[in-house]
DNA sequence: ACCTTTGTAGACTGATCAGTCAGTTTATAA
DNA sequence: TTATAAACTGACTGATCAGTCTACAAAGGT
């Protein structure tokens, strides 16, 4: 494998353990199996280490919705691929959606343009058409864009709070859906 | 001010600009004013003020909290006080808030015992009777606690990141219980 | 008055860290 | 072949860190 993505996929893992702070380079370098010049060969200083980890989570995750959507669907079914595919990502690579909450309330998350952040939330204009459409309720689209947020979080950690069976954490996803749902609609 | 409150101050405004390794202990002794020594004289170490932050934080909302409710209330009216006032903590102590959220993803939290942890959600023991009585959904416990506390981290998110008068923000927290209620009960 | 405990100070230390550097190996292409 | 660049190495360094130590002051008890 790759040199650079060992160190990314070696960062990933001590930070989470650790923290960002409490992880140095050289355990990084260590777990990666390469040498200590050779991370900084790839990036220049630590903090473009974690920046460039926390865009390649980014477009891992961003990737994989966008995969698994479909254009031309209702908002309903829309949204809930969307739910449910962040879900099911966040099931799968759980250290990366870890690393991700880590990430929001750290000091770094200042490094990222603010418009940058936004732009995860495209889904911003469905809400805003879904208001108008009256699909949605009548409220701030960033008010309905934090409850739905927060909703798949609070699903998030429930799931990784518990051992379900596929089966019945596939039914768990699909009936929280419909609570937000009715949450939102 | 005692000088030990001085540096519990001080380590909470630097850890949340910071982060917890980000923040040397001689940035925090000089920030408190107060010698380098008299830090540890109060906090065997770093670790140790890390916590005792913690537990002072948790200590303080619970109290808020418990300040607050009052006995014989219904399973509703409970419920929507303890929603409401944490969310009135929450905006008045902005950075006690996100401390928590910070210390919450971060390996600190492994230092905390879980009963202590679930302590906190002695709410539990309401969310159990109120499923009994067919107040709430017969849904797990666990997944009813999770998705109040992520609608609680929704609404501080927004109100947080919007500027809403005072009377509006009331408005909204309320409003935003009403949509849990209906999303439980 | 005397002693003990507690609080406070800040210079100091050994360890650790991010980042550098001088040089070696590997890959590419002329 | 040879030339050139890119990948890679690990010893090294200056800075910084958590925590120690010695000293002194204040408080309180007898």
């Amino acid at each position: 494998m790759d040199k650079q993505e060992e160190i990314l996929k070696a960062a990933l893992k001590l930070f989470v353990e650790f923290g960002f702070h409490g992880t140095p380079t050289s355990k990084i370098a260590k777990e990666a199996g390469v040498a200590n010049g050779t991370l900084f060969h790839y990036y220049k200083t630590k903090n473009d280490l974690i920046l460039a980890l926390y865009t390649d989570i980014k477009t891992r995750l961003t990737e994989h919705i966008d995969s698994k959507a479909s254009k031309n669907d209702s908002l309903k079914v829309a949204f809930k691929s969307l739910f449910i595919n962040t879900l099911q990502w966040s099931q799968e690579y759980k250290q990366e959606f870890y690393f991700m909450q880590q990430f929001r309330v750290s000091p770094f998350i200042l490094l990222i343009p603010h418009e940058d952040i936004l732009r995860q939330a495209k889904a911003h204009l469905d809400i805003q058409a879904g208001i108008k459409n009256e699909i949605l309720k009548p409220l701030p689209a960033e008010f309905l864009f934090s409850l739905i947020n927060s909703h798949i979080y609070g699903i998030d950690q429930y799931l990784s709070s518990t051992n379900l069976s596929d089966s019945k954490q596939q039914k768990l996803i699909e009936d929280s859906f419909e609570i937000l749902w009715d949450m939102i609609a």
